[in-house]
Order: C-alpha cells, then structure tokens, then sequence
DNA sequence: ATTTTTATTTAGATAGGTCTAAAAAATAAG
DNA sequence: CTTATTTTTTAGACCTATCTAAATAAAAAT
C-alpha cells in the first residue's frame, strides 16, 4: 500500500532528477513539496524502505526502478485528467493543474484505461508534456527553450516549463499557445529579452519568458 | 478544512438516521464505517466541535443544516461520477461504487458543475437513487419493495436497496435492470418468496430479493 | 588546516485517526 | 428495585506526517 503522500514525493523526486535517475538533494525536495528538510529526510527513509528510492546519508536521493514505475503511472494519470478536463469539461489550460493533482491519485485501472480510450489515447497534455503509456514509455518530445532559438529562426510553439497560472495567463493574452508559429527577430544580449513576431505582430518578451516556453524548428 | 475521513463519517451518519435528522447510535455508524465505537465516538466529538453535527454524550448523533448540506454534496457527487463511468466509460452499474467513494471526495466547483452539464443533467444515477442539485435539493423517488407489491400488479423497476457487487450482478443474470416491466404473480406466505414474471418469462426470487428491489406502479 | 557556513539528520513534540482495555451510563432482566 | 447486560465513553497507546530546535556532517572560506 502506497500513501497519497509517499506518491506526491515520488513524483516530485521523478522532476527534480532526470526522470528520478539523478540524485536530488534534500533540500531541493523539501522546497518542491513545501515541508521542512526534516520531513523530507523522514519520508526518504521510508521510500528507501520500501524499495522505491535508492538512498545514502547525505548523498541526496534517487528512484529504483520500482519508484520509476510508480512516477509514471501517476503522471499518466495527472496528464490523462488534464486533457479531460481541457477537452470535455471546458477547463482552460491554466485550471487543470490543481484539480490534476487531486485526480491523479485516484486507484482504479479501468478508469484510467477507459478513460484513455475516451481521449481517443492522446500523447500529449494541453501543456505539451507526453503521456505516457501504460508501461511507462513516452516519446522523449524535441524542444528548445525560446532563449536558445537562433536569431532569424521560425519556430512553433510545443510546449511549457512553468505551467503557472500567471505565466499561462500571460501566454494567453499574448496569443501564445500550443502549435503557434513564432520568428526570432532579435535577442537583447544586454538583458537577453527577446523579439519575437506572431502572426506578422511583434512582441518582446522578457528572458524569463525566454526560459520558460519550449519550442520546436519550423 | 474538512478532511476525507469527515465527509465519509458525516455521509454515513446522512443515510443511517433518515436525511441525517434521525439520531444514530454510536455502535451503528461504527459498524457503518468499519472501525470501532470508540473511534466513532471521537469522530462524533469532532463533527459536532466543527458544528456538523447535534451530538449529546449516550444520546446518538444527527447532522445539522450545515453537516447535511455537506452530506448532500458528498452523495451529489458520488452519483453524478456513476453516471459518468456507466454513460462514458462503459463501467456496469456494479463496478462504479469503489471508484465514486474516491471520486467523490474532489474539491473542485467547477468540476462538478462541468460534470453535470457534461452528462446532460441526469436526475438518476446508475442505481436509480435521485441526484441532489447544487443547492442539494432532489425529487423524493416513489417506490415500493417488491416485498410490499400487490399480488397481480404489474410495475416496474426503479431502484435497489443494496447496492452490493453481488446482488447487482444477480440481477443481470435475470435480466432486471432499472426500467424493466415486472408482475407479481404470486407472494408465497410460507417463506415470502415471490413468484414474478418479467418479458412472459416467470422467476421465482427470494424475500431478500424482494426487500432490496424497488419498484414503481405502472 | 582550521574555522565558518551550509546542508542534512536526529530528537522530541503535535495533530489526525485508529486501536485495546477499562470505566461509566443506560437498558434489560430477575 | 436491584443485579446483569449492553452501549457508550474515556484512558492510554500507536502510526503517519508534519514541525522546531539541536546535533552532526559536508562544503566553502580564510
Ligand atoms: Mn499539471
Ligand atoms: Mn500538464
Ligand atoms: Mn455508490
Ligand atoms: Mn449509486
């Protein structure tokens, strides 16, 4: 039996490392799961414990294969809910996330199953992240950040990497979203802002604008 | 705050004293709940410390305003997730419980009221008991126990009592199903047994049948 | 190579929900 | 009415997940 909190930290260590392989230090999980390096210490002795982290004193944390597992199923599940939600239920993408997290824990795998095959198997959420299948596996999706694009290059926008109700709100009164066609005009090295023109319309977004939208070559 | 643990108590005290009005003994919501009197006991404290519930020591509990509108809540939407596996994700009518018990402890208004428009305002879920509104309002459901039905009357089925895997799957077998036309041909005095007839094909069911199937005049 | 700073772990406390065992109140029997 | 039985409550303990404060290890600075 696996605790809804003990699910939240797996997750949580799955994105500070590269997909749970890369040790991530105490404090960095505590920080993502908002408690204390103390409590974090505490529930990685118990994932430890269980077999689904693999961890040393004061050498940070990572997942085994089993916790791998565990990470996938539940983004699956988060990112499932989200197209759902988006798709069916008239949720804009900047909604999804809070209720996601709710969803995501729900145990029934004919739900999950059912309801993939209701989203007619979607690959991607309404973020641009990959679902993954039922075993786990997910096209690793190509992109760029904006601040790393080429000057003169044309790009279409494929993803986000904070999926902040600001942020998306501020993406969406700029007419940005998924599958957008943006040109590179001019990047500011003097603050790294950047130009970019949607639609023939030019926009200057800030470097952490930049570092936050993910892109695609055209 | 309210936590999960809460609104199963509180859902429980609702369907044990009739609406919540009715006052509910320790040992039975105990039982209802699976733990034990003493647990219920400090549960009981609690709900009437949160001003859930009416709670005199040796005296049983009842829901106040405040606790059944909770309560209505909860079980509006339980039913509207039922209704949401059987319509939209091919779940029969006896898978959907376990799955509703976690579905409905999500916190979102906007889901619910989504979900609702999303299934076409259904009055009824998969069992044929009556979906509160949001202002958790709902249509009182007529119905008799096939046990009180008149000998030689004819009606049809509207609801059950139990909503167990066991007795739904019972009636599958038979071909019962919510809406299906049933006559009463004969009420055994010896053991209660009751011979019915249902499409011209004649069934002889037993008095724990006939109590937990409800049935409407035709 | 010490000292200082930072990161991490441990110790002890609290809150929610559960349990067993024992005490107290209410109900039933004699 | 008094005793026995059942129901309910209380007392004390445990487990999970959290916290603060203190101790220890690692890393950085001098
Ligand atoms: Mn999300
Ligand atoms: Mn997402
Ligand atoms: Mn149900
Ligand atoms: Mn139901």
């Amino acid at each position: 039996m696996i605790t809804l909190t003990e699910e939240n930290y797996i997750k949580a260590i799955f994105h500070l490392g590269k997909q749970g392989s890369a040790t991530v230090s105490t404090n960095a999980l505590a920080e993502a799961m908002h408690t204390k390096a103390s409590s974090a210490t505490d529930m990685i002795k118990k994932l430890a414990e269980k077999n689904y982290a693999n961890y040393k004193k004061y050498q940070g944390v990572s997942l085994t294969a089993e916790g791998k597992l565990v990470a996938l199923n539940i983004i699956r599940k988060h990112r499932l809910w989200e197209v759902f939600l988006v798709d069916k239920l008239n949720f804009t993408w900047d909604q999804v996330h809070d209720v996601a997290e709710q969803l995501e824990h729900i145990k029934s795998q004919k739900l999950i199953d059912e309801l993939d095959a209701f989203l007619d198997f979607p690959t991607h959420d309404p973020h641009g992240d990959p679902i993954p299948d039922k075993h786990g596996k997910f096209e690793h999706v190509e992109k760029t950040s904006l601040s790393n694009a080429k000057e003169g290059g044309s790009y279409v926008c494929v993803g986000v990497n904070d999926s902040s109700v600001d942020f998306l709100k501020y993406l969406d009164n700029n007419d940005i979203a998924l599958g957008t066609t943006i040109k590179v005009l001019h990047k500011e090295p003097f603050d790294h802002s950047i130009k970019i023109a949607i639609d023939g319309r030019e926009l200057m977004v800030s470097q952490v604008v930049g570092k936050n939208l993910y892109l695609k070559e055209n």
